[in-house]
DNA sequence: CTGAAAGCGCTAACAA
DNA sequence: TTGTTAGCGCTTTCAG
């Protein structure tokens, strides 16, 4: 049973392909008896269009690329389940592209995109990222991109986030408000907007609440998991340690956890710990962790449905569909 | 800066769109002088070639499709980095398509196909597939599919799967040998492979120590996070309730987690656990988790490289190529 | 209501 | 070494 095509469905109809092609767009110029007898023999002959066919003919791919650093982490797990809800709905494919937080891949990764593989993307910049050009040069040629959660600040198109600052804030405001005064901040990376935003909410509560900064307790995050956890440990070894952390990064839950057990520090009561996380088991840890937890589902379900506006819509402008969905502190035993 | 094709550079070049092509080829015809010169203005114009385009010509799509029941899971998701690690190095993209567990859904994803979207499939079937005909429908097609984790057993293809059996019978002589008599097994599914296989280890290793099996504690997981939690409820609830638990998805963690905090029952001392787990939280949980840690990035990436080696020979017998990677048993706080 | 034919961007056989 | 051309499977104008 060989793939059929077009021509060979229209043969075995005695039909010609346009009339084919016109059923499979229920075309009003074609009689309904005509469109029965179509359907009902591509239905038997197992005939599936070639979507790259009509994507050579100016049409679509059904291909959207959803580009992130990871995909073991419960945040874009969860934000690609909302991206696949709505390209489902759409009759389109995900072609999920992973940066492993490297400015290299995330650019090979657009270029190749160029190509026009997909009709859109969905985007978290990497760690990396710093500048936008290549992303630019993506939209500059026609493809509409969208952000979620991890955008270009100066790149205008819509950007789907969550209110970093404000959480970074609250995750901070919180420790303070349970007794902590020395406070340390795990951030991702210093162009990355979401980990600046949180860390300017973190530095703003410290100064609202009239507590001092402290460079040695800020710390960001690398790819090396030895490295990341030789740096806890190093905060947490100070004579004059913090009493408190917020993790910006999922990841960063297991080492945090393990290097206070190594040093003997009990949670809540040496150290009260909040993270940023989507983890199931946030609430079973030991103890059970404090969590600023994201929309992650609907950011990726509202990013893919303004992309697919933009999609049928020539000519849609973007740039005025940005929205901010809320985050929210789960307080659970890591922090009180 | 419009998207620039073959025929465009050709015409910048003054040469023949079939010089252009031969150079992306890197064909001996070529001169050294001609390649440089084409490379050069193809770098300056950003000429990405279409791969559709290619593809149509009875070449390669440069996608495969990766068919799982869920991304928001440490085994799938720790697959799909190692599938993607070999196919980013043959320049391939990844198409993931859920089924969310639904035999419908998988049927359709696998239709689709047909139509020459990917060039290949590797796949872990739903809980409800029980028969194969869609999946023997696409392969006598022509397209190459491999199955991994979880297969179907009378589908004639290469499948890449851990040692179920041997995990499910570990796991539950662990627990015998930790001193629990009744043991509860929470499965996924009667028609799946590997929730039979872990099944029958579990039923093996209660015969061997001359235990009895009760039908009342073995449950079958369902997509209804609330039905889940309710049954495993009602197992832990029995006057004569089990001491053990062997819960053969992740999913179930924290439900049962949560039921035992609910009822008061004390993780070890009343109840012990074993999970079929990836979770990189394991080793913190409350008390740390005993798992079967599977060998998820490694299946992921011997599975694909097989397929790379059925897409570059043709008629490559993939029979012969399936593959058994052992799982391990990690002994944690939750069984000891 | 149906069909013929051009062409989407690319490859490959053949010609020069 | 380079160019010409047919055609991959489909859509779409235009003609019938």
């Amino acid at each position: 049973m060989k793939n059929i095509n077009i021509k060979a469905l229209a043969c075995e109809l005695n039909l010609s392909v346009s009339t084919i092609s016109k059923v499979f767009h229920d075309s009003y110029e074609i009689s309904d008896h005509t469109k029965q007898r179509v359907l009902e023999t591509a239905a038997r002959l197992n005939y599936v269009p070639n979507p790259y066919a009509s994507s050579l003919r100016g049409r679509k791919s059904k291909n959207i690329g959803v580009v992130i650093p990871e995909v073991a982490d419960s945040f874009f797990s969860l934000a690609i389940n909302g991206i696949e809800s709505v390209a489902k709905e759409k009759g389109y494919h995900v072609l999920i592209c992973l940066t492993h937080e490297s400015f290299e891949n995330e650019k090979n990764i657009l270029k190749e995109f160029q190509g026009g593989r997909v009709d859109g993307v969905l985007m978290s910049v990497s760690r990396e990222t710093s500048h936008s050009d290549h992303i630019n040069d993506l939209i500059s040629n026609g493809l509409p991109l969208i952000f979620f959660d991890r955008v270009c600040e100066d790149v205008q198109t819509a950007k789907i986030t969550t209110d970093d600052f404000e959480s970074g804030y609250n995750a901070t405001e919180h420790l303070i408000l349970q007794g902590c005064s020395k406070i340390a901040f795990l951030g991702i990376s210093k162009s990355l907007s979401i980990s600046g935003k949180r860390l300017e909410g973190y530095l703003n509560a410290l100064a609202d609440y009239e507590l001092k900064a402290d460079k040695k307790n800020i710390i960001l995050c690398t790819n090396d998991a030895k490295h990341n956890y030789t740096a806890i440990k190093k905060i947490l070894q100070q004579k004059n340690k913090p009493t408190g952390i917020v993790a910006s990064v999922e990841k960063l839950t297991t080492p945090v956890y393990k290097v206070c057990e190594m040093l003997k520090l009990k949670i809540p009561k040496d150290v009260k710990v909040v993270c940023f996380s989507n983890l199931d088991t946030a609430a079973i840890l030991n103890p059970s962790l404090t969590t600023i937890t994201q929309p992650a589902f609907e950011m990726g379900k509202t990013a893919a449905t303004i992309l697919f506006k933009a999609l049928e819509k020539t000519n849609f402008n973007l740039t005025g569909e940005s929205l901010v969905i809320p985050s929210a502190l789960v307080v659970r035993n890591s922090s009180s």
